[in-house]
DNA sequence: CATGAATGAGCTTTCATTCAT
DNA sequence: CATGAATGAAAGCTCATTCAT
């Protein structure tokens, strides 16, 4: 009857409890729960009727945010057009997302190093990044739109590229405009650094 | 960039200080500096006499580790050859840094998203990693072993290509080959995804 | 010295809060609600539905039980026979009562020493164990069964015999017989520990 | 070096912790520990630097009550004298001591129904208050001052009394002479309730 | 009438930091 | 110089209690 049973969570809460993402962005773990408290308007105490620690209050926040990236980049990899139509748009749908939720994804990319967590980060990035790349990508070389030999490979450099580019807008240019990064990194993506030689696909330089 | 310690560092604690890396590695600046302490050797106390406070021995780290992989990455685009074998010899040794240092590396990484830390981990990626990258590259460009039309969006690209990879490395299969990581890595980021067609450097996939 | 509820309390949960004895006893006022809720299978805001408070639960229990007492050693103080008969009947019906009534017995022996209460378990004691012990010694003095000079020392003392002997049963040997703890008890307190001497009843050694 | 070596407390420290008995005594573990902290003017803090919970400065004042009682108590047991006078002795000396520790036995008659207690009060008990009894009492079979055929019970029946008088002398007559109840109390226990009979020690009042 | 939901008010405990030796 | 001892300052969490339904 205390700190046993989950208790669902009403969706008023649910709501309010979000607005907890910059709070935990600013300090991570650190972040005082009254803060939390006075950031979502939500009494200590009745934080601790639904949720049985701080962390799971963190927890929670990013779960959600797992799920929602799931949502928007699955669809995205999901909608219609040729395999590589659909792998650009997960990356500017990507990078949109994370141009509007800064503080939450400043918080899921600090946890990702974290030994212990509730939540498995990595588990919840494959499903919710690197999935949608997956599956857009093999989709582009069945449609022979796209010419990947190392899929996973390519989908660690594509996740790679856009989580900087995403940090970057964070920290750097917040005003910028996140379409323009994501055209940049999908200039550099496809096209290869390589000099254009005759021998195409050499990835090593020694002849 | 270095918070730098009011005394100075005798050797031997320069070294045990380094194992501090793993405990702040597991927790973040949440890391009790009793178990600093512990993990170290240095009792406590002693800490404080060489140190103002719990944070500078986390800035101490991190820009030892900063320094030092400048040094490196530096070293390696600064090397003979082409700068394409420039280039791909900084993405080795980063990732090869990666893979000795992951503890700390882990760190620097979970300190990218934080706002307020005594070293300024922007600034220092980019003289520790971002300029060998752009270094080796423009050197590419000039010499014609790349083909580049957006360096800094390059430089970003393959950061966050190394990045990941690395990260992947640490989290998933510590045994695996650093190596094997980098060749993908650099295959994928050479050749660029696009399909081969025409009209080379189409980045947009509307005619 | 009931401190009566504001409510009356039905039978069947009368019954139940019984049950809460048991909590009461291994804590104290410690006791958490809750504790006292899953115990009885009452809801915590209807146990306040009844009682005005926690120690209100703890409060109604000790009456009930010193009535019970009171009831139970008063009837064996009033039964047929020699006053010392009658007051061996106390003893004896006393110390059934606290195996009877182990935890409760352990609440009200714990309650003794504290200062506040709700319930005035001195003027309670009195009521209900040393008034029929008085009566019966007092009987027991006007029919010539007992010899007794100091009748307040001698409950007193006989009191005191008993609780330890209860104590010790409730603590050490659960499954022991009782009676014949009674019989020890009662042994020694009416044959005294003197040696049979030609001057009976000196009290200090020195001649 | 934080909770786990169990720091020997310094001697003003000892002397200081003596005066949370009092506090405790209101209220047992349910005293505040900053009450604890302002009645011996020790920091909390300091407080938890030496003693790893609240409960154990709780245990360490039972268990120092009970290390004195057993000295003064063994010592009176061990004195000059016939049996019979060191067994008064011991009462005395116990009455005595009760009405010089009001707070810390009243804590410690409290704590004898508990269940969970960091100290083994019912072994403390046995040590400190039943063995000197006990010794005296044998001492007095031996030298033919005292007749008592079943010494346990008889011990029981001793402590019992004495733990009655101490608790009345407490909570009713704070300024009473202590040392006249010893008498009433000795009076009756050495002389029995029992009226002057031929036949001597029958227990059982039927013939 | 009974009760699930919500919360105000504290309290224990932890920990970074200081300082006398 | 180095450190064991001591402590001030928080903060997480618990729990008795209330109230709308």
């Amino acid at each position: 009857m205390t700190a046993s049973a989950v208790r669902p969570l009403p969706d008023d809460l649910a709501h309010k409890v979000s607005l907890a993402a910059e709070v935990f962005a600013e300090r991570g773990l650190d972040a005082r729960i009254d803060d939390v408290a006075k950031a979502t308007g939500i009494p200590r105490a009745t934080l601790y009727y639904y949720f049985p620690g701080k962390e799971h209050i963190l927890a929670h926040l990013l779960s959600s945010t797992l799920v929602e990236m799931a949502e928007r980049l699955g669809a995205a990899a999901a909608a219609e057009g040729s395999g590589r139509q659909r792998l650009e748009a997960v990356v500017r749908e990507h990078l949109r997302f994370i141009a509007e939720h800064g503080p939450t994804y400043r918080l899921l990319f600090a946890e990702l190093g974290k030994a212990a967590s509730l939540v498995d980060i990595a588990a919840g990035v494959d499903r919710s990044i690197m999935a949608p790349l997956r599956t857009a990508m093999r989709a582009g070389v069945d449609d022979a739109s796209l010419h990947v030999d190392d899929v996973p490979a390519a989908v660690s450099v594509l996740y790679g590229a856009v989580l900087v580019a995403g940090m970057q807008h964070l920290l750097l240019d917040g005003d910028g405009d996140i379409d323009a990064r994501a055209d940049g990194v999908l200039s550099v993506v496809m096209s290869g650094l390589a000099a254009p030689t005759n021998q195409r696909n050499q990835n090593r330089s020694d002849p």
